[in-house]
DNA sequence: CGTCGGCGTGCAAGCGCTTGCGCAACCCTA
DNA sequence: TAGGGTTGCGCAAGCGCTTGCACGCCGACG
């Protein structure tokens, strides 16, 4: 062991080899105790700006790299938060959304100068992760409604934050769109323009987003007097090919929607696609609606109908608050409603034949 | 401390609350010491069968979770692996290439039972991060030549694998498409055509791949007698924006090239919009050539003739390498080369006007 | 001139876990 | 029945760090 002779560790001190240098090793080399080196590295107002700069240099002249697995054993925990997705990673990588929303994770991490453990989930203990100590906090995306992993997360008070939130779950900090503002505002400019007969592609039943969604469409509808039509709802695994088969459904009924209202733009896309496969043109003979697009242009043309959501954001933001939620223990849960708005484009028009 | 009276630990054992439990606790409630329930959970062959039952049971009806800041500060180090991508995040999970090696690095990790720590080091020191414990080992995603820290790694003997390798840095093992050659076959596939007049659009000089490319396309027009001509070669950024700035530069060249070599899938794209902005037909008037593509289909037509890079594979064999590396630090540093077959389809055609 | 506050440091006790070593109790053989 | 070798477990030391507390030094006060 090297540490058994501290003069030679002190010699040595431009050794670029690979062993690992110690606060011990520094405190020697700055001649003063392990206490003081910790102390003076992390800002400690007792310790003099003498002793302290001359600490920072030999900390800095032997390469000191502080051990995070000590110092979180020791003290709080490591400068990591994890984001946990309970999809497989291959559909994670694949979906804008998520995308989207780990950039805005990522973006606030590294301004903060944390560390972003990624968790695919798909047995694991959501709790042991944080039990574990690798991480302060974490961040789920898009979970399904009844997942007990959250529910243990509150009751074992780890700092979670939820995209969307789930209401069953009050006491966890959650940032949720207003997809059911966004979905009543799309089925209301449906019904405007004339659409009696709306059709609506969802996602899993077991989608929160999906459920808030298919709820407001149903509770627009009624309010409006058209009466519920349940062969007009289909249900899908959020991808563009279920999508394209149950748009190729709605379409061959014998009294075919006018409209269609899809859960986002990637299936919004795959039901132009069937749209056209059948020879209906849009907006002409189908209007098409997607519930969910992020901000930005897309290339698509017609420029589809879409409620806007910033899920970079709202990634940014659910950093934001679990860093807070990290510091201060203590912080109350907050309930954050993101906007969902709608963007009425190119892609809707009044239903081909006038409504009766 | 509830730790301080041992009764009341057992008593409460079904307890939901936010009480860590430790290895000691567990050993207290199986009446055996911690060291034997750290061997019992670990498989030590040491310990009886009936004892080993006994800890995990008691493990079990506690919800003990082991802490991998303890287990790592005592051992060897946590079981997570880092992925550093020397780029933003915004670039990372927008590029289909650093999202596909992604895939395919979680996949592993998944199987393995690994987390995965992500960090967009623009800044930060690589070595810092293993020597914090917070990783085994990393993998380096698109790495510069001459990137300081990337030769840190190799002489703090930190174990990690490149994608692509670096030649300079024979020690580190790596994982390198031989886009050389998917890139002279492309050429060559050309020149067969008759053109003899190539561009290539390229990416930034410091990247491994685009210095590989550059040179091979080069060699093989040499070989072929054809003379260098450097306003047909271009730099980019890697973006689709710079690709059809450049391609519409080298559109508008008094002598305008027959045939254009680009980087990658999302450039050559950006190249065939720029080519039909001024009315250029591909392949009829233009062919063109990707020189990195991801398996599988690609919806737009013409197919473009690309060049195939698995980077999801090497994503996933870069993650089973870092393992073996990790587990038997003596392990040799290895050097696989990956294809890049080059699959010719009907981007490609002969020149318009035949050669001279 | 003796004593009392700071102020700046050092000491030592842990954080939860792994692991080398030692020590019983056991079974087998002579 | 006594010797040896296993087998199964506990003890205690440490991994590198933080932090409560005690202690020595200084100037300032009475």
């Amino acid at each position: 062991m090297a540490r058994s002779n501290p003069r030679s560790g002190r010699r040595q001190s431009r050794r670029r080899g690979s062993t690992p240098v110690t606060l011990s090793h520094v405190a020697r080399a700055a001649r003063v105790a392990a206490s003081t080196v910790s102390r003076a590295l992390a800002g400690d107002a007792r310790i003099s700006p003498a002793t302290r700069r001359l600490v920072e240099r030999a900390a800095r002249r032997l390469g000191y790299a502080p051990n995070a697995l000590a110092r979180g054993l020791a003290g709080g925990g490591a400068d990591v938060l994890a984001v946990v997705v309970p999809r497989s990673a291959e559909y994670t990588f694949t979906s804008p959304f998520h995308l989207a929303a780990l950039k805005g994770v990522s973006r606030v991490l590294q301004e903060t100068g944390h560390l972003l453990l990624l968790s695919f989930l798909e047995d694991r203990d959501y709790v042991a992760l944080h039990r574990s100590g690798l991480c302060r906090g974490v961040i789920v995306l898009m979970s399904r409604v009844g997942d007990r992993r959250i529910a243990a997360l509150a009751t074992h008070r780890v700092p979670t934050v939820l995209i969307p939130g789930d209401s069953s779950l009050p006491s966890v900090t959650s940032l949720t769109f207003d997809v059911a503002g966004g979905t009543a505002a799309a089925t209301r400019h449906l019904l405007a323009l004339g659409h009696r007969r709306i059709g609506f592609i969802g996602g899993v039943p077991s989608s929160l987003l999906h459920r808030d969604r298919l709820a407001a469409f149903r509770r627009v509808l009624a309010a409006a007097g058209v009466p519920p039509e349940p062969a007009l709802e289909a249900e899908t695994n959020f991808t563009a090919a279920e999508a394209y088969d149950r748009a190729l459904d709605l379409l061959r009924l014998p009294q075919r929607p006018t409209a269609l209202l899809c859960s986002n733009d990637v299936m919004a896309d795959a039901a132009q696609a069937a749209a056209q496969h059948m020879g209906f043109g849009v907006p002409d003979d189908l209007s098409l609606v997607s519930l969910a697009g992020l901000p930005g242009p897309r290339p698509a043309a017609p420029a589809m109908a879409r409620v806007i959501l910033d899920f970079e954001q709202a990634g940014a933001t659910a950093a934001t608050l679990l860093l807070k939620l990290v510091t201060d223990r203590s912080a109350p849960a907050e309930a954050v409603l993101l906007p969902a708005e709608f963007d009425p484009r190119g892609s809707t028009a009044p239903p081909a034949s006038p409504p009766s």
